[in-house]
DNA sequence: TTCTTTACTCACTTTGGGATGAGTTATTGT
DNA sequence: ACAATAACTCATCCCAAAGTGAGTAAAGAA
């Protein structure tokens, strides 16, 4: 009688809860999307077609590289357009105003990584 | 006779080979594990023993907060010292040097947030 | 001696991100 | 008609993060 029997994962639940706590967790869920940050900072170097993208990381799949690409034109910290003129239609992707921003915090974040990494050891000692 | 059979997981495979190619993947592998950067947040604000954190967060479990705070000791980002004199041996709970820094950064990304969200809805239109 | 509280740890199950293989649309070259 | 290339999408499987239940050590209180 006592126990209702819970329905929905409290996995998702979670996620909600911390989401509605602060904006914050939502944005670091985002970012560390595998291959995510790593795809924006080269399409901001120049590195900015499909095909291109894909020589840049030989393990990454062309569907991650594909359902990446698409968040972050969802997301708008990136922008696609047609290049005319060319045999198979290609397209070109560059940053916007709200991806270089985020960029820069990205690098915030790398250089905190470099000062406080440990010498000859990584400054996460927790098993993976 | 051609395919050699793969034997790891590429999964793993890839996470070493984006840290291989910047520092700053670990990094924000690390810091965007569920609660991390909030309990990090709490301590900093005097939230800085087991129970009251489990308290700040009614549906966080004991092992997810234990394994969380173990992670942020390892990784220097808090301190744990014990408290003379009480009844239970408790530990009290500090933000190093380095975990202010880190907090200051995500301070950065929280106003990115808010600086970008579209109103009325996430910035984030992709399908969760 | 049993109860309570703090601060954990272990074993098991679930969930969703990410990898893989194959298929699709469009356009030009042969 | 068929091949080639760019830029994808769909279906399926795997694995590690995250959740659940239970148990542990230490120290005083009843």
């Amino acid at each position: 009688m006592a126990t209702p029997r819970k329905e929905l994962s409290t996995n998702s639940e979670n996620r909600q809860t911390l989401a509605a706590a602060c904006d914050v967790n939502d944005v670091l869920a985002d970012i560390s999307l595998r291959w995510k940050m790593q795809i924006l900072y080269c399409i901001n170097e120049g590195v900015a077609q499909f095909t291109t993208l894909k020589k840049a990381f030989p393990t990454l799949s062309d569907q991650i590289l594909g359902k990446r690409l698409k968040e972050l034109r969802a997301e708008s910290l990136i922008t696609a357009s047609d290049i005319p003129e060319t045999t198979p239609p290609q397209i070109r992707y560059a940053t916007t105003e709200k991806g270089r921003e985020l960029l820069a915090i990205i690098l915030d974040l790398h250089h905190w990584g470099l000062k406080w990494k440990t010498v000859g050891n990584n400054y996460c000692t927790v098993n993976r």
